[in-house]
DNA sequence: GACCAGGTCCTTG
DNA sequence: CAAGGACATGGT
């Protein structure tokens, strides 16, 4: 079953870890990291940056405001990075459902990370990738990130799971530690980026990894 | 011009 | 459940 998948995975994980060291990956405010994470659905985060810079531009860049502002007003900021009707929708539901069931991000803090993700999901326009991204890189919580790419890289080894599957295998793996959790994602995306293209693995070292 | 990008939702078989 | 389309701009 998984239990050839589990080793190579480890084997990855520190694979990885060697090839890169210490990265520093989208940090930011609670605020900016959540929205950033709809944005970048199926998109190049250089958009997402341009985009997170314009709403910053209009005072726009916080749950806060946009629970307020304009449906149009957020889609003319967000419209590099595609998508841009629907983002705006999902935006706006967002920080409809933080002000409405916390009323507002410090409202979270304290709730378990079950709790929060359970709520996401039932926001409509995030799925699990973009409910995980903003517990792990949004309010530091240890709910590991599954995404194209990890799917992808995980690939390249011969490895068949898809993606509820994968997050178990890393979450049991890994320490209980959101900076590890944010570094092993970061692995991941970065070396995918580079050598793991939507055809095949080239100049893919991993295939040696494999078992 | 074709193809793809750190998804999600809805509809079909 | 798996597969296919819609959503849309910007880069290679």
């Amino acid at each position: 079953m998984s239990g050839s998948s589990s080793i190579k995975i480890k084997r990855l994980i520190s694979f990885l870890s060697g090839w890169y060291g210490e990265i520093e990956w989208w940090p930011g405010a609670t605020d900016e990291v959540m929205m950033g994470a709809i944005l970048t659905q199926q998109t190049r985060w250089e958009n997402v940056e341009y985009a997170l810079k314009d709403l910053k531009k209009r005072g726009l860049c916080s749950i806060d405001a946009i629970t307020s502002a304009d449906i149009t007003r957020i889609e003319e900021a967000i419209r590099c990075t595609g998508f841009y009707h629907v983002k705006a929708k999902r935006l706006k539901s967002l920080a409809n459902h933080i002000e409405n069931t916390y009323g507002s991000i410090d409202g979270m803090l304290d709730v378990p990370t079950e709790h929060l993700r359970t709520g996401l999901l039932n926001v409509s326009g995030i799925g699990e990738e973009t409910a995980d991204s903003i517990l792990c890189y949004g309010l530091s919580r240890t709910s590991f990130v599954v995404d194209a790419y990890t799917e992808r890289i995980v690939q390249c080894m011969g490895i068949p799971e898809k993606r509820r599957e994968l997050k178990h295998i890393f979450e049991e793996w890994l320490p209980k530690d959101n900076y590890v959790y944010r570094q092993v994602h970061a692995h991941i995306v970065e070396y995918a980026k580079e050598f793991c293209t939507k055809k095949r693995c080239s100049d893919c070292v991993l295939v040696s990894l494999n078992v």
